[in-house]
DNA sequence: TCGGAAACCCGACTCTGGTAGGGGTGATGT
DNA sequence: ACATCACCCCTACCAGAGTCGGGTTTCCGA
């Protein structure tokens, strides 16, 4: 933690303001004599290029165009010295798996405390690994991150926004009309409805089409 | 644009590193002589009870819970003169539409260059309002998040994993048999070996189940 | 007062999805 | 040499999805 050592680190992130900030910490309380924000993986090599593999990259595991994967093979492949973290905004427990067997040397979820990130970067620049195996509360297996839509707002009635809720979940018209005291019949006329309205054949179509959200009665 | 005047701000976003980062060049580049970081909802009541309301609130669209939605309701009603500008991690424009109807002031994604986002916060404490209306470029229809699992991985034989695949886009048996040069009834069989692996009984089930993720051949 | 729209019900039909049987090939490994 | 597994094809059957063409009530606005 001698900030008189020549620590370098590289901050890869697609969010210029969350990659500077990020960079900003590493120099103030984490003992970095530099820190640089990259915001693209092409401008990433370059840089390394001029200035030399750093001591520790950070990468935002959701890059643009897919995810860090690539970048963080190559780089294990050309800096193997480089230490490797992986942050993610989700603290989904499957990527932390899966950037472990690629040799990373530390992952963690976004929204840690700093004073928790700042032990785990010096962890990992003493040569130790860090992997929090703590999953990110809020998502088990819900998705919360689902833009309410009402069903006015896509043109359809309110009974047909109360049974496109439930075949968003999955259920079939039985279990609808069971649950909405009608008939099946009518469950499908109102099914009908929402497919002419949405412009779409299948339920499964609807289902492709419209997932990440949800319809708030 | 003078750092004299007691211009301040509150950055209301669940990752602490992120909101610290922005908070900090708020200080830094965009003259207030306040900028606090703010991780709950919860706190930033008592935040502005004990500080009083701030010049700009500037909160992420994605808070923990849903969306950020009632926090701006509350904060435009009880504290009118705070200007509102919200951030979001995927520009999506259906968020920004949302936003704007409540009155809020501004809108941004969050990847947008420190300079830019500099111009909309001084635009929006000079009274003006902004409206980024560049969708992310990234994101047409197509949603690039999604975590990509391998066939193996889930316990399916290379050929299963191309029918799921297919089977994840919406597509029919027939279309899927038409793309893969075979029997529908072959398809069929690949597919309920795929329910009985994943344990479904449904397509619907399988596809609302497995939303959000992405086969890769 | 007369549409029209929304919600509800019914019967009958077609098509897809999914399961149950049956069988056949080739590659792999014991 | 035999078993196993992935892969492929077939017939047949049944339940669910979705459509079409009827119909009733209620409510709201022209």
């Amino acid at each position: 933690m001698d900030p008189t050592d020549n620590t370098s680190a590289l901050v890869i992130d697609d969010h210029p303001l969350v990659a500077r900030g990020i960079a900003d910490y590493l120099r103030a309380y984490c003992g970095c004599a530099q820190a640089d924000a990259i915001c693209r993986a092409s401008d990433l090599w370059e840089h390394i290029e001029r200035h030399g593999a750093p001591t520790l990259a950070l990468v935002d595991f959701w890059l643009p165009g897919g995810t860090a994967l690539p970048v963080l093979e190559r780089l294990r492949r050309d800096y193997p010295a480089t230490r490797l973290l992986v942050i993610s905004g989700d603290g989904d427990v499957a990527i932390r798996d899966k950037v472990r067997r690629l040799a990373v040397d530390g992952f963690l979820p976004k929204h840690v405390e700093p004073a928790h990130f700042a032990l785990a970067v010096s962890a990992i620049l003493r040569g130790e690994v860090w992997f929090d195996d703590a999953p990110c509360a809020s998502l088990g297996g819900e998705e919360a991150r689902e833009l309410p839509l009402s069903a006015a707002e896509l043109g359809l009635t309110p009974r047909q926004g109360e049974v496109l809720a439930l075949m968003l979940k999955g259920l079939p018209n039985k279990r609808i009309a069971q649950m909405l005291s009608l008939t099946e019949q009518t469950v499908k006329e109102h099914v009908s409805g929402i497919f002419e309205r949405l412009g779409v054949r299948n339920r499964i179509e609807l289902i492709t089409r419209l997932r990440g959200k949800r319809i708030d009665a």
